[in-house]
DNA sequence: TTGACTTGCTGACACTGCGTCAGTACGATT
DNA sequence: AATCGTACTGACGCAGTGTCAGCAAGTCAA
């Protein structure tokens, strides 16, 4: 549209030291590093283009060519941790082992993802509700845990080892929100919680509640009278 | 700084239809009004202070004579909110009652709550991360709920109806994410999921974990090569 | 009534950060 | 050496924010 500031510029200068150019998955790379180092010392909301930027040899607009914006950034990262971390799950999800066992394995091995990921992995979940796209990715993501538990409990719901009046999707979906939520909020910024004391904390609320047998529904006093 | 602007407007047309003066406290609470109506209807993020001021006789500067900025606004939001949901909420922070009845009541009182006003305590939870102000605000919301369901814990620990080993704290923060993560899910947007399902779920999965004896722990198998 | 004072309110400004574009120069290919 | 594709950049327009000097509607005193 408006052309008014070219010609201006000309050929000025010119050592304007042009930064080296790199492979474009290369560049890409090293930006979602730089974010990686920002995003563990410094909340999402501190995040800009500029900021992230400078600390690199590309320019502000560069960004540009390698994401739509700080979203579209958020989602790479968030697939890159996504993919480490259905990794370490995988042994639960894929079944075998004894109810609790391996599931308290793959439990300690998400922990630990999180000890490590902690602060990116809570600046993407920040970042989920500003953008739709972002929001729908992050869904996506705990969906996945969601069915592969939904799964694993009808499972065992045949096998009799959970009863069958509980709602497996339902449940399935609280546990995970829950595990996530305490995840975020112990290891999601520094000081880091204790990992121990959270994966006992965890783990024995899935078992109580999946496996536990609920107490002879202990008889409601008379005096409902607590609005 | 510069005064250039100023002495050029002197008396201009003057029929500019000066909106009614109020009373602050009553402006205030008429721009507090629209922020509930708006939240109903858009996430946080479409929120802005034009679009908001826009609904109102007011001019957009005027929101800065009672709030700081958006996130102020939504901390307003938040203690109206919090009032309301602590009063349906205290018969069970108060004591008295069944193990299990009071608290499922005063649970489907907060279940009611979040039906009525989940889209805007969602809009609250997701600026959260936006703001450290509000961030507090929210952690502080937050730990009411933790101390008081830590105090009813160990007051049942007590009184032997749940298991010493269990660490008050840490469940109880547990346990409430999971119920501020799954009511924000589930009533936070429509269409709203369905109060009876989610209130059962929870139900089941606190008293599961709290009141339920835990499987004569099962015996660990000796396979443990899983990683 | 009138003048002086208070204060709710507003137009206009500076500023920050975003997303885009025409245009440049580097490297590869011939 | 000439050409071409493309990684990259300076500069712009835009949206939204927060602030300020100034205005006018109300109140009170004389």
């Amino acid at each position: 549209m408006s052309v008014s500031h070219t010609g201006a510029r000309s050929h000025q200068n010119a050592q304007a030291s042009r930064s080296p150019r790199h492979h474009p998955d290369e560049a890409k790379q090293l930006i979602v590093e730089r974010a990686f180092e920002f995003l563990w010392e410094h909340p999402f909301r501190d995040l800009t283009v500029a900021k992230l930027m400078a600390e690199t040899t590309l320019s502000r607009p560069a960004f540009y060519q390698y994401f739509n914006d700080l979203h579209d950034l958020a989602e790479s990262l968030l697939r890159e941790i996504q993919s480490v971390m259905h990794e370490t799950a995988h042994p639960w999800i894929g079944g075998g082992g004894g109810p609790n066992s391996s599931r308290r394995v793959s439990l300690a091995g998400v922990v630990r993802r999180c000890v490590e990921h902690g602060p990116v992995l809570r600046a993407v979940a920040d970042a989920a509700p500003l953008d739709e796209r972002l929001e729908r990715a992050w869904s996506a993501f705990m969906k996945s845990w969601d069915d592969a538990v939904e799964h694993r409990i009808t499972e065992h719901q045949r096998q009799g080892l959970i009863r069958q009046s509980l709602d497996a999707r339902h449940t399935a979906r609280a546990l995970n929100a829950m595990d996530a939520s305490v995840l975020l909020a112990e290891f999601g910024s520094r000081p880091q919680g204790d990992p121990d004391a959270v994966l006992e904390t965890l783990h024995s609320i899935w078992v109580g509640s999946l496996y536990g047998r609920s107490p002879k529904r202990l008889p409601i006093p008379k005096h409902s009278g607590t609005t």
